[in-house]
This record gives structure tokens, C-alpha cells and sequence, in this order.
DNA sequence: TTCAATCACTACCTATTCAGTCGTGATTTT
DNA sequence: AAAATCACGACTGAATAGGTAGTGATTGAA
């Protein structure tokens, strides 16, 4: 439930890596420069990324970061619980037990586990190809990859 | 975007004004008791809730506070605004012009704005009422007011 | 009329988190 | 060997969260 810049960068690092998937990888220097991130920062984010496994890192000259999967299957859910740990609701977090009446469970729990659901389910079914910029920049260079 | 304390405690309160609607004034330290909330704490919130006219106070002894619409004409969404402020994303506001290709716009920013959405919904369809602890509990104070 | 209860307002405080930066090392290409 | 790149951990300044404290204003009840 807390967004932060890491999901902000984080994301649009994803996406520019889905722009150029399947043409090598690109390095982070590169992504911080084109999307305006500081790129120490960014290289932490990508520790992150590596770390949940949606990307693999080439090290060296001519290195940098390849998405492990295709565009289409990484969403943006991934991207933001790899970055900022598990989706949940900030608030109502089990530790209260307070009820109105008799009920035995906080009676604002259910609006909190709703708000939950209903920003997974958008992040879930976000992907990053969804995003991908212009959706025929995309295409132009998947179709230069089936020549 | 952002959930604290301010919406956890803020709701709960509001609940709790819901289940005495009609009843007289609550007293704030009365809920802070029975909710589990610091005083001084909720004190300001109420502060907050009353310059949004969501509630009015009543002053001295046998004062306290009442909700000024009915439990069902007053959402989550009007509760967490007077709190926290706009619910907007925290992320992409506008500040960021970076593009994949050639787009004039974020190209992160249609997931954030879709999930402010889907925020906004959630508590804007929820009313105090509904969430007033056992709705029947709630009915018998509504239905003793009729007689 | 006094007193206690209650809300009103402002200021203040402490710990945590955010948003980075920095230094250094490891790995690979050229 | 040199340069580019990722890897890892420590550090830091500023903001925010989550309260607390002091004081005053208003009102109902004794």
C-alpha cells in the first residue's frame, strides 16, 4: 500500500528493459540517463530486481540487465513486491482487535482488505508490455527479432 | 496512496460515530478508550474531521461528537481524505517527462492512474454503515429511534 | 457560580523511513 | 592492462509518522 520511488523507478527501469527485450542488455548507466533516474540509486533497485529473479545481470564492458522473462508475462506486481516487499494494506494489520459491538475483528478491516485486492488486481494485470511505450515501437523491434 | 495511522484510527472512530448515530455526542476520549486509540492523538483527528464537516462537536460536559450525515451518506473516501489529504498516487505526479520512444508522457503513469482509481472506488463505494460492526446491532439502535 | 468535563489550538519531540550518495570490490570485454 | 559494468554495504540529511504536552475556550451540572 506504500508506493514509493523505488516502484516509480523501478517500473519505468522495467519498461524501458521491456522496450529492448530481446536486443541485448542494456545497462543501467543507460536506463538512468534516458528515464532520469539517479543511477546510484537505480543500481540498487536492480540488486533488488536480480535478486526476485525478473532479471539477470551480463557483467562487464557491454553488460547490463535482460528482462528473464518475456514482457507480456512480467507484471507490474512483480516489479513493485520485488522492490517493495509483499503487498499489503498499511493499516488494519492484524494487531488491532478493537470491534464495534461483538464483532471479533476490527470493524474497518474489511474496506482495508478490499483497497488490498483491488490495487493487487490492477498491479497483476498490468504487464510490462502493457506499457511498453509506444505500443508499435514495441512491435517494430519483436518483428526485427522474428527476421 | 498513503494509508497511516490518521485513516486506521480515523475510520474506526467514524465507525464507532456510526454505531451511535442519533444516540447523542461520543465523547472522543470515550471512543479512544474503547477503540484502543491515544487520545491526545484522536483529539486532532477529530479536529481534521470537523473542519470537514463530516462531524460537529459539542462542547463541554456531556459533549462529545456526531456525525453529521447519516452512517450512509458518509464514506471511507470522505473520512481518509479529511486525514491524509487528495487521494492521489504518491508515485508519477507529474513531475516526470521521461518516455519509452517517443510517448509525451510517463510511460508508467496509466498503472498509477488505474490504481488511484480502483483506490478511490473501493472507498468511495463504502460507507460508514456498512462497515458498523454487526449491521444488526446497528438496525436496533436505528429501529428504537422510529418508535 | 464554581467546577469538572470536554473540545480547540499550537508547539514540540523522537524514531523511522525515504531518497539517495559513497567507497570499494568483482567480473568481463576490448 | 584498461575500461566498463555490476555487487555490496555503509553512511547521511531531510522528511514524515506517530505521537505528547501545555494551555485556553466553552458548556453542563452541582
Amino acid at each position: 500500500m506504500r508506493l514509493t520511488a523505488k516502484s516509480e523507478y523501478g517500473v519505468l527501469a522495467a519498461i524501458d528493459l521491456a522496450c529492448n527485450y530481446g536486443a541485448g542488455p542494456v545497462s543501467a548507466r543507460e536506463i538512468a540517463e534516458r528515464r532520469g533516474i539517479p543511477p546510484r540509486f537505480l543500481e540498487q533497485l536492480f540488486v533488488a530486481l536480480r535478486r526476485a529473479e525478473l532479471v539477470s545481470a551480463v557483467r562487464g564492458a557491454k553488460g547490463g540487465f535482460v528482462l528473464t522473462r518475456d514482457p507480456n508475462e512480467v507484471t507490474v506486481l512483480d516489479v513493485v513486491e520485488a522492490l517493495e516487499g509483499p503487498l499489503a494494506s498499511s493499516v488494519c494489520d492484524q494487531t488491532r482487535e478493537e470491534t464495534c459491538g461483538k464483532s471479533a475483528t476490527c470493524a474497518a478491516a474489511p474496506v482495508w482488505a478490499k483497497a488490498t485486492s483491488a490495487l493487487r488486481d490492477v498491479f497483476a494485470s498490468t504487464s510490462l508490455a502493457s506499457l511498453a511505450g509506444t505500443q508499435d515501437t514495441f512491435d517494430k523491434r519483436q518483428s526485427a527479432l522474428d527476421r
